[in-house]
DNA sequence: ATAATTTCTTAATCTAGTTCAAGTCCTCCG
DNA sequence: CGGAGGACTTGAACTAGATTAAGAAATTAT
C-alpha cells in the first residue's frame, strides 16, 4: 500500500445506518484498498472482471456502457460519498460490460468481492448497511426509468442541473447528454433554447 | 385472517439465499399477511402509503406510475416468486406515486414495514436475504436503463417476448407497450412488421 | 506561442415514434 | 340476443430527437 486514505468519510457513511464498534471499524478499513486515480484513468474496464465495489472518497467517476455501435451510455456519475462500479460483474464475477473512469483526480477505496463476503460473514451488521444502500439505490433507479419515459429531454436536463449542480461545472457536456439519453448535438439545442 | 396461503414458495425463495431454522420460518411466516386479489383489483394506490412489501405467491400484478398528463407507465410486472410494491413509499412511509394492480386473480403475502423492521432486528439473517434481493434487482434495473437508451423499440419487444413469454399471453398489449416505453399504436405497427 | 486534439455548437436533413381519428374485433353483461 | 365498453389496429399528419457534416471554441501537448 503506497499511500493511505483517511477512512473517516466511509466510516461516517456506514455509521449513518449502523453503529460501529472499534473492532468492526478496524477490520472493515483493513479490507479497503486505497487507490489514486488521475483524471481520465480507469478503475474498471469492459471485458475484465470487476475488482470490487468502489467507494469514492474524493473526486468524481463515471460508469458507462459501450454498445455494438460503439456509442457510450453513461449509467452513473459518482462523487464523494457514493459507491460505484459494475454490480453485475461484481456479483457474478463475470467479465464486465461497463467501464469506470475518473472525470477528475480522485481517491477511491476498493472493496474486493472476497473481502466483502468475509466482512458480511464476520459482521452481519454490514449486511444491513448494504441492504439499505441497495434499497435506496433501487428507488433512485426506478425513478430514473419513469423519468426517462414520461419527461422530455429538456425537462430532464433541468432536473439534472438542479440535482447535480456541482457536476454540471466540470463534467463534459457530452457525458451529461449521454446520461440523459440524448446526443450532444441535441443537448446543445436545448441549452441554446434556455438562454 | 380469513384464509391461508401455503408459505412453502416464499420459504424456499428465502432458503435459496439463507438457510432457515424452524423458529425463523415460524416467526417469518407469522408476519406475512395473506391476501387474495381478484383481477383488476389494487393492492396499492397512488396517494396512499405503501402497505408493505408484496410477495406474489400466485397470479400476476403490475406496478405503474401515472404522470400529470394522466398517462400510465408500467414499471414492473411481478409473477409468482417476485417481490413488488412501491419501494419508495415503503421505505419513507410517504404517499405512494405508484399503483399496484392484479392482472390476474392472485394470492400475495404482505410484509408490513413495522413487521419487516422487527424481523430484521430479531433475525439479521434476513438482512442478507433482502440485501441479495435488492442487489439483484439493482442489476436488472441498470440493465433496463441501458437497454432503453441503446436498443430500439422493436428489439426491446423481442427481448421482452423471450424473457416474459408466459406474460405475453395474458397481459394486455397496451401494458406491454407502456413497459417498453412506447404507445400501443406503435407496438401494433411493430407486431404487424413481424408477422 | 503554435499546433493538435477534443469539445461544443449550428444548421440541414432525416426517422423512430407520437398524436389523432376512425374503424374492427372481443368480451362481458343485461 | 344485442349493445356497450374496452382492446387492438390502421393510416395520415406531425414532432422530438438522431444523423451528418462543418465550423468555432476550448484544452492539451509540443
Amino acid at each position: 500500500m503506497n499511500f493511505t486514505v483517511d477512512p473517516s468519510n466511509i466510516i461516517s457513511s456506514v455509521s449513518k445506518y449502523v453503529p460501529l464498534k472499534d473492532v468492526e471499524i478496524l477490520y472493515f478499513t483493513s479490507l479497503l484498498l486505497p487507490l489514486k486515480v488521475r483524471q481520465g484513468e480507469f478503475t474498471e474496464r469492459t471485458g475484465a472482471i470487476s475488482k470490487g465495489m468502489i467507494y469514492v472518497n474524493s473526486g468524481c467517476l463515471m460508469t458507462y456502457f459501450t454498445n455494438k455501435q460503439a456509442t457510450d451510455h453513461v449509467i452513473q456519475f459518482a462523487t464523494a460519498g457514493w459507491w460505484t462500479g459494475d454490480l453485475h460483474s461484481f456479483t457474478s464475477q463475470t467479465p464486465s460490460i461497463y467501464s469506470t473512469k475518473a472525470l477528475a483526480d480522485s481517491e477511491v477505496l476498493l472493496l474486493p468481492k472476497n473481502d466483502m463476503d468475509q466482512l458480511l460473514e464476520r459482521f452481519p451488521k454490514f449486511e444491513r448497511y448494504f441492504r439499505i444502500i441497495f434499497q435506496n439505490s433501487l428507488v433512485t433507479h426506478q425513478h430514473r426509468i419513469i423519468q426517462n419515459f414520461s419527461v422530455d429531454a429538456e425537462e430532464r436536463y433541468q432536473e439534472f442541473q438542479k440535482k447535480y449542480s456541482t457536476l454540471v461545472q466540470y463534467v463534459p457536456l457530452k457525458y451529461i447528454a449521454s446520461y440523459l439519453g440524448i446526443t450532444p448535438e441535441f443537448l446543445s439545442k436545448i441549452r441554446r433554447r434556455q438562454s
